[in-house]
DNA sequence: ACAAAAGTGTTCGACTTACACCCATGG
DNA sequence: CCATGGGTGTAAGTCGAACACTTTTGT
């Protein structure tokens, strides 16, 4: 694949992990290092090269700014908004995406909740506030955003935080166990898990290992 | 507006009627005039201007390449395969819009119904293919695309019509009255209007004149 | 009268929401 | 024993699909 930049196409990635301490769902964002925006944060973003397709560039975009890996990743939607971007650059695809975990992340690499992002570069804040009904949307219904969300196994208290954090407000503990066992693919290990206090919950485990790609392009 | 285009994005517009005609909603094509795919039948599409909006290269791409207007548009999804043209612009953004009744068509462009279009250029096809269900999705939901299909007022057999075109079976029709009626925006107009053969129909009318502009980039 | 087009009514199952109540564990 | 987290049950409301049946027209 030849390295020549198109001028005028970025793509951007919201990076997504569920924080097992925090108990959010946090976007992955970086300080930039150049200009324009230097050292302000932004959501990870690359020039798209000439000839090379949106998940490449999303993944390159999670691997050189936040230096992680991604499980998954798929299309959310296009800013087009002339003035976005000063260098010029009019369009921006949006991806999400969900990274590995972090052994240590590096010092210019900041997570935060998604429904408490601070101030970003560009557009990125109303990128992510117009994606996160998308987000909240795939969430328990394209298996494999969740499930990448999610790992492969889960104990309830991560399904009920991770609701909680997408969606904005706590969903019902009854109705989401209802949910979660509706889930294809998705089956009751007969572990149970101790959170520290409380009752020991069940633990979720994904079943077919296959993942389904995602159809599209 | 300058008029440098940018080498490697074009717009792709699924541009819409519904002929009253033949009931069907057809999708709008036209006779390639250039290389590559020369004379062969393509969904209109330009090459997207530095600066320019996608719902203005949309409409641009609409009033050149099958010489009308259009009265609502939006964006489906973006395509990304490399070699998806051999030109070498790999990035295409596919965009709905439903255009003004033609008074007469010019002879290089073709409307056929959206469920047997004929074979096209680039990757055309998989594009209709790919979005129909897209469009399916907005139909009696997003008020600013059915209304722009509908016109502002349509009797109950193009509502028939536009679902059976779309969708592919032939909707019941108590279902989709009560379908209508909970439809914000859409009212019945007192009149009735007769088909030919037949028990005269209700005919619905659109109300709010302002249309809800789409939010989102 | 009959076919074609339109309209009403009713049922069923799936899903969502809300809420009440029971269970198991740590301190 | 009680706060905390987990689980079951149930009922109301909404929605879509399916189907039976009636009404109004042209031929």
């Amino acid at each position: 694949m030849d390295r020549q930049p198109t001028s005028n196409v970025s793509v951007d990635a919201i990076a997504l992990r569920y924080n097992n301490e925090t108990r959010h769902v946090e976007v992955g964002v970086s300080k930039r290092i150049i200009e324009p925006y230097i050292d302000q944060l932004a959501l990870p973003g690359v020039t798209l090269w000439e000839g090379e397709r949106l998940a490449d560039a999303a993944e390159r975009a999670v691997r050189t700014k936040l230096d992680l890996g991604v499980r998954a990743l798929g299309q959310l939607t296009v800013f087009d908004e002339p003035h976005r971007d000063p260098r010029g650059q009019t369009l921006s695809v949006v991806m999400w995406a969900v990274a590995d975990d972090p052994d240590e992340a590096p010092d210019y690499v900041q997570w935060h909740p998604v429904d408490d992002v601070p101030p970003l570069a560009f557009d990125h804040n109303q990128m992510i506030e117009f994606c996160r009904p998308l987000l909240v949307d795939r969430l328990w219904r394209d298996l494999t955003f969740t499930r990448a969300l999610t790992g492969p196994t889960f104990p309830v208290s991560a399904a009920v935080a991770i609701t909680r954090s997408l969606t904005g407000t706590a969903p019902d503990r009854g109705n989401l166990n209802r949910r979660l066992a509706s889930v294809r693919g998705l089956g009751i290990s007969h572990q149970r898990i101790v959170m520290g206090r409380g009752r020991p919950g069940t633990l979720w485990e994904w079943q077919s290992t296959h993942m389904e790609p995602e159809s599209g392009e």
